[in-house]
DNA sequence: GCCAACGTTGGC
DNA sequence: GCCAACGTTGGC
């Protein structure tokens, strides 16, 4: 069940479709966000094997999808930011799941995070492997315009750089891409 | 624990 | 480049 509200980290409840646990065999879907001048999709592709860590995440309910809720074969929307258009561009699969994000503890990373210990760590990051994009990207306001996304986490709240899709959200969106 | 100030994200 | 949204910080 999607979230009722776009409440951001308050209640853990908010979020308890997310971290239910799965039926046998059941995948779930999320989307994160790049800005395609510092990582875009045709990056992830020409990367080794297509896989990235997707680490530098500093967001605590990001954080806790990226930890908790990813698992893998899970498939991932890959959403350029800051573009024009803002899209969806690709998708990917979880190869890797949550495990501590290195760049916070690495003081001369932009993400170095004095706060995150190594035998406690803050911030944690899965592996990505792109699959590939979409036919079509699917544009920002297309998304908006859709009754059915109307409750879709990338549209209720903005600056979550992880976020969940639903089964239906997803099937929605790749037949939007056709 | 409240809330104002501040910083960041990201659409436009 | 502007600004809305909202998460985070810190004073009290």
């Amino acid at each position: 069940m999607p979230p009722r509200r776009a409440a951001g980290g308050g209640g853990a409840g908010t979020w308890e479709w997310v971290f239910a646990p799965r039926s046998r065999g059941e995948r779930r879907y999320w989307l994160v966000k790049s800005e395609p001048e510092v990582f875009s999709f045709e990056d992830l592709l020409a990367a080794p094997e297509r896989t990235t860590h997707w680490d530098g995440v500093r967001n605590y309910t990001a954080r806790n999808f990226l930890r908790d809720g990813m698992k893998l074969g899970d498939e991932v929307f890959f959403y350029h930011s800051n573009a024009a258009p803002s899209a969806i561009v690709g998708t990917c699969e979880v190869v890797r799941e949550g495990c501590p994000d290195n760049t916070a503890f690495d003081r001369d990373d932009p993400h170095f995070d004095p706060e995150s210990e190594r035998d406690d760590p803050t911030w944690y990051m899965v592996d990505l492997r792109a699959i590939d994009r979409l036919p079509r990207a699917v544009a920002l306001p297309e998304l908006k315009a859709r009754k059915e996304l109307a409750d879709m986490t990338l549209l209720r709240i903005g600056r979550l750089s992880v976020s969940p899709v639903t089964a239906a959200q997803w099937k929605a969106i790749v037949a939007m891409a056709k």
